[in-house]
DNA sequence: AAAATTGTTGACCGGTTGGTCAGGTTATGG
DNA sequence: CCATAACCTGACCAACCGGTCAACAATTTT
């Protein structure tokens, strides 16, 4: 129904395009069974399924099952790490840690399954981020906990471990992605509205920049 | 090897006994499992042999792998409750919620194996617990609610949203149990020690109470 | 236009898993 | 000491799952 509209933009033709959409559309699929039902919960059928493709055609873009876990995986780690780019460019504190903050929070508000996936592979031990964990997020991790305590030298904030503020961060706003379910529950069952999200941002902007001394 | 030793206190003899310890062996190893594995990629066959137990045996105590699961989780629901038992005698914000951190942090160092439990469990939409969270977590919530708004009006700390604080406090300290294995990735791969357990336990304390200005 | 490459899929397979069960052993009550 | 009930477990089974493959369809290249 569609081979004579205008496709194939910047690929090399309908093949390029063809597999960038069924990677794209067993990828996002693959994200959600998992997180909604872990690795070993999950099956390639029911994934096929959601995908809208057969079974065989998922082992045709991805090996195994493993495979596709681990790019699923790699994906919402790149997002996760370039939530703090506006980081580095901050000139103090309360810009910088809030600006951090409302980022780490948008990742939860929209890449809910992605979020989940990611605390599911970590508390199993991360059998197959291993090495990303001991490398890129340890440097990654020093050197955001390297700008923290420069701040803290300049007397821009409250002399408290960098480390574990940025867990607390971490862990603060992940919540509302990973435990998702039980704020909505105790929201009347109803998921947060706009409203809502902002009220989350301000509560743990205004506790957590009060609590290092940030404003 | 302890047959004329003095067991059998309460019940009503060896049998008892036997059921007791049996089940306790049985929740424990599968505790452990499903903690690492998930519910979908843990085995009757793993526990058993974790439990120490023929896998027959395990279906003799509980009927399926559902009713085994139901009962880790219902247990660590308890403990996570009563953490906040000194939260309620507790006159001023700076002790109570204080309190309730080190309780918290408490569980999240002495069972790590159900607080991950619980986490996938809430993670993949509580699907076995979900009539406590509507009841009892609900209900327990909107009590200590109430009781940081009473501080708020008591002007003892500042009028910060109950419900996100709470939030935050459950995810800070639930971090060291859910992302242990991060966290002890980004210490050297080495777990934490006493004095980190101390640091940590300050540095949330600190920021928290700081931040709804309680101190 | 035909050859070659890439994409598609139903049918199939070996291995694993949760769960069953019959036949046994051990404890308890009378 | 016997009868009953509780406990134990090796062997087994049906269902399911990840993965394979042969045959075919569509696209691209020559």
């Amino acid at each position: 129904m569609n081979q004579s509209a205008g496709i194939s933009r910047n690929g090399r033709g309908k093949r390029t395009e063809i597999r960038r959409e069924n990677e794209r559309l067993i990828l996002e699929a693959a994200e959600k069974v998992f997180a909604e039902a872990g690795f070993g919960g999950a099956t390639m059928q029911v994934i096929a399924d959601q995908a809208g493709l057969p079974k065989a055609n998922l082992h045709y873009y991805f090996a195994t099952k493993e495979d596709l876990y681990r790019q699923v995986v790699r994906n919402i780690f790149e997002i996760w790490l370039h939530a703090a780019d506006s980081f580095d460019t901050a000139a103090d504190p309360a810009e910088g840690i809030g600006a951090y903050i409302d980022a780490k929070l948008e990742i939860s508000r929209h890449h809910p399954f992605g979020s989940k996936v990611w605390a599911s592979e970590v508390m199993h031990g991360a059998p197959v981020i291993q090495d990303y964990l001991e490398t890129t997020l340890r440097d990654w991790t020093e050197g955001r906990i390297a700008a923290i305590q420069r701040w803290i030298d300049q007397g821009k904030m409250a002399p408290v471990d960098p480390r574990h503020l940025m867990y607390m961060i971490w862990a603060a706003t992940q919540h509302y992605a990973d435990f998702g379910h039980q704020v909505e529950t105790l929201n009347s069952g109803k998921p947060l509205d706009d409203r809502q999200w902002e009220e989350v941002k301000n509560s743990i902007r205004t506790i957590v920049l009060r609590g290092i001394g940030a404003v």
